[in-house]
RNA sequence: GCCGCGGUGGCGGAACUGGUAGACGCGCUGGACUUAAAAUCCAGUUGUAGAGAUACAGUGCGGGUUCGAUUCCCGCCCGCGGCACCA
């Protein structure tokens, strides 16, 4: 009988008393480096879903073990920040004891599933030992000018009453709590990432084996831009409105500028404009709008001439209007634009609303002219432009940006989606950022030997609102001496965010104790990059992005020898409920793994999730799907147990599908195909056990039969660990050797070929593996299915694919 | 709207570089065992016609290339994920 819960509480109790799974050190052999992106140890626990990318790396990791590496396969805990913020709150706790209680949990879970992490290397970014060197990053950032104060509007959420970061907002909302996001105007810690925007999106073609959707995700959240500025003078003033345009070859096209409502410009042009209450009834207007109704696609443009003001175009010293309207981003760019509604949508839209001019300059084949229904926006060749006219717009853009940077009215250009990392929050659970305030000295860092910073044991943690953090209440550990004159000072009471601890996690694995440096020089460059990173798809242009800078920031300062982190990146597939819908305490249909681990075994449910579908594949659960892996393990224990009281026949077939199914789970493994590996087991094990009850024997050998058991545990390590030492081998299987397979095993005998007429099947035949084309349509054509449609027809071409068909074309 | 991924039985899915469509699992149907049920085992399971051999149709839709297309090309439809007035 196949008792999965004793056989699983005995080999994890072994494992832990073996201290199999600790990492090995002699650097002679080769590393690999195999990591999981750490949880955020919820309220909730774990469900089923979550271990699905964990089984995966466990797999890798155990195989890796086997073929004679070593295996670096570490967990921990990304534990600061909201969620577990907002958890403790509602549950009326201290969130550090919510989160240590959860990471009790989540590890008591995880540990029920017999992964081979090395807990001896176990991470919290909570811990103050972790996060001196979170702050010791951030420090090293401020000393060379990465990280700055900021004062300008940011993302604030009511609920969370905390400032964010454009990678922490979902449609407008907040990505936590779901309320909707205000601008505020409030002081910020930001990094600037922008200054890594180029290395960020060049070095992605470095990186081969992270998944192209991955890769153009972040590309389009990078968001590069090549391009112009203009300089347009305002008629009769000194000033200017600089424009930023990617299509600077449709420059004589442009008939009208537009000002983001925002833009500074405004208030200086004040003046100049004679509508002046118009203006401002516009920008109230703006400013009542949230930001959703502001980036609604589907309202229609809106906005004001500034009347009295002209700003002149450079290439034709054509004066042209000055508007004003919302569909202008303040945050991109200049906050200002070249209106050309013959070439641009939005300006075609706008122009059409408010009867402004529309010049055509650009042709193509097609379109030799407008079609007065919508604006032409591919390049072409340049018409009424000048000197410039004939050209096409790739070669118009280059001598364009020439003639500006001559001439002194521009630049060439390059712009950014992406924007500083607001780097500050107005909460409590999250690592206090490492500076002092000094009315004297201003921003000094604290001594790096002062480090950590250590987060105060407080009564009230709660927001509160004021745009302060909760620690600037806490008087005894905010006032401090400035390390710098020995004035009176304050800390800087804002925390860093959920994602500053997850930005060099991984570096930490490799030496975790370490408490002189955040990684030792040798180590690093012994295990680093991590070989395997997998992860959720949703952290593509937030943590993926975020670490990936940092990583370049290290590589700078020279605590790290390779620019990249992680060579492959495999991101897994969600499970869904069994109704389809996401796993959710709403909708009640939830899987807890530690149920199903109790009733069907950890093995079952390992192999289960790697069989429900394509790896990287959004699946639905299904408990009796599951069922039927519990079966599968059921008749390998069945086939190992009785195998000393079957006489041994070896059987050449079955040998030889042995051989090919440990080629393909080997190769299945490497290429993240699990659901195929399953299944390659399944079709062995069916004819073992068909086999066995035809003829009353067992068709492996014990030796192969260990071999089975060794491709096997990998996947379901308890029941192959125990089956292993049923069969008599000595030592844990994951210290044996993996198998290789013998190529003339795994060779056939027979071949059989597809005959076809007229590309349609009407055969098979079976020949002898040595077979020559001549033998094999002879023995095609007298095959009385085949001769019945060649009857009376001439053959006119014969198609032979050697091992695999033969095709008459009558 | 743009970018990426996908659409195959009742369901999850398989099919290598164009070469047996539906592997494997679930479910379902029938049978064996059982007083009965569960479990287990055996047989069947894309549709239509046929007792059957077999024939025809069939991988979202419409075309095309090819001896041969789930696979390649063109044009659509639908679903999922990401971005979204980024000039």
């Amino acid at each position: 009988m196949y008792n999965h819960q004793a056989i699983e509480k005995k080999w994890q109790q072994r494992w832990r008393a073996s201290k199999l799974y600790r990492t090995g050190e002699d650097r002679q052999k080769p590393k690999y480096y195999v990591l999981d992106m750490f949880p955020y140890p919820s309220g909730a626990g774990l469900h089923v879903g979550h271990p699905k990318g964990y089984i995966a790396t466990d797999i890798v990791a155990r195989k890796r073990l086997m073929q004679g590496y070593n295996v670096l396969h570490p967990m921990g805990w990304d534990a600061f920040g909201l969620p577990a913020e907002n958890y403790a709150l509602k549950n009326k706790v201290h969130p550090r004891q919510a989160t240590q209680k959860n990471i009790a949990t989540f590890k008591k879970q995880l540990e029920l599933l017999g992964f081979s992490y090395d807990w001896e290397r176990e991470i919290n970014t909570t811990d103050p030992k972790y996060y001196r060197f979170t702050q010791w990053i951030f420090l090293q950032m401020w000393r060379r000018g990465l990280a700055y104060e900021s004062y300008a509007p940011i993302n604030w959420c009511p609920s969370c009453q905390t400032g964010l970061a454009n990678e922490d907002l979902e449609d407008g909302h907040c990505e936590r709590c779901g309320s909707l996001v205000e601008q505020k105007p409030m002081r910020q810690w930001v990094l600037k990432i922008t200054k890594y925007a180029d290395r960020l999106l060049d070095d992605l073609d470095k990186l081969p084996d992270w998944e192209e959707a991955i890769k153009e995700m972040q590309r389009h959240w990078l968001g590069r831009s090549l391009g112009a500025e203009i300089d347009f003078q305002i008629f009769g003033s000194e000033e200017k409105i600089t424009v930023f345009t990617t299509r600077i070859d449709t420059i004589f096209g442009c008939t009208y500028v537009v000002l983001a409502p925002e833009n500074p410009l405004v208030m200086s042009l004040k003046p100049k404009i004679n509508n002046w209450l118009a203006v401002e009834n516009y920008l109230q207007e703006v400013k009542d709008k949230t930001e959703l109704q502001r980036t609604d696609l589907n309202k229609e443009k809106t906005g004001v001439c500034l009347e009295g003001v002209f700003a002149v175009n450079p290439f034709n010293q054509e004066k042209v209007l000055v508007y004003l309207a919302d569909y202008v981003l303040n945050s991109y760019g200049t906050g200002a634009v070249m209106a050309v509604p013959a070439h641009d949508e939005r300006d075609w839209e706008f122009a059409q609303k408010y009867q402004l001019p529309i010049r055509q300059v650009i042709i193509t084949n097609n379109r030799e002219s407008l079609n007065l229904e919508q604006a032409l926006i591919t390049d072409g060749t340049l018409r009424d432009s000048g000197d410039f006219s004939g050209l096409s717009s790739s070669e118009a853009r280059i001598k364009m940006i020439d003639w500006l940077q001559k001439n002194n009215s521009g630049r060439e250009k390059v712009n950014y989606k992406i924007k500083d990392w607001v780097y500050s929050r107005q909460r409590y659970w999250g690592e206090p950022i490492p500076l002092i305030h000094c009315d004297k000295c201003g921003v000094v860092p604290v001594p790096e030997e002062q480090l950590p910073v250590t987060l105060p044991e407080v009564e009230s943690y709660a927001p509160t609102g004021t745009g302060e953090s909760p620690l600037a209440a806490i008087s005894d550990w905010v006032n401090v001496v400035c390390p710098h004159c020995g004035g009176p000072a304050k800390r800087e009471t804002n925390t860093m965010p959920q994602w500053g601890g997850s930005c060099w996690y991984y570096l930490r694995y490799i030496d975790p104790h370490n408490q002189q440096e955040l990684v030792a020089k040798d180590l690093e460059k012994y295990w680093s990059p991590v070989d395997l990173y997998v992860g959720g798809a949703e952290h593509a242009t937030r943590h993926l992005i975020y670490a990936r800078f940092w990583h370049k920031f290290l590589y700078d300062i020279g605590v790290v020898n390779y620019e990249e982190p992680f060579i492959k990146l495999q991101h897994v597939g969600l499970i869904m409920g069994e109704d389809g819908r996401k796993m959710s305490k709403r909708w009640g249909n939830v899987i807890n793994p530690e149920e199903m681990a109790k009733r069907f075994g950890a093995d079952a449910l390992r192999l289960y999730e790697m069989f429900m579908g394509p790896f990287d594949q959004t699946v639905a659960w299904s408990t009796k799907g599951l069922s039927g892996t519990r079966k599968f393990l059921e008749k390998v224990y069945n086939i190992v147990d009785s195998s000393n009281k079957l006489p041994v026949k070896e059987e050449k077939q079955i040998l030889s599908l042995l051989h090919k199914t440990i080629k393909k789970v080997d190769e299945d493994i490497e290429a993240f195909r699990f659901n195929t590996a399953v299944s390659a087991f399944m079709i062995l094990i069916n004819s073992v056990t068909d086999y066995c009850q035809a003829h009353q024997a067992m068709p492996l050998s014990s030796e192969n039969l260990g071999k089975l058991l060794q491709i096997l545990a990998p996947f379901a390590p308890h029941l192959s660990e125990e089956l292993w030492d049923k069969l008599g081998f000595t030592g844990s299987i994951f210290k044996s050797k993996w198998p290789a397979y013998q190529e003339e095993l795994i060779k056939d005998e027979t071949i059989t070929y597809i005959v076809q007429v007229n590309g349609r099947l009407r055969a098979r035949l079976t020949v002898l593996a040595g077979a020559d084309e001549e033998e094999i349509v002879h023995l095609a054509i007298s095959e009385g299915a085949v001769s019945k449609w060649l009857e009376g027809k001439d053959i006119k071409k014969r198609i032979f694919v050697p091992g695999r068909l033969i095709n008459f074309v009558v």
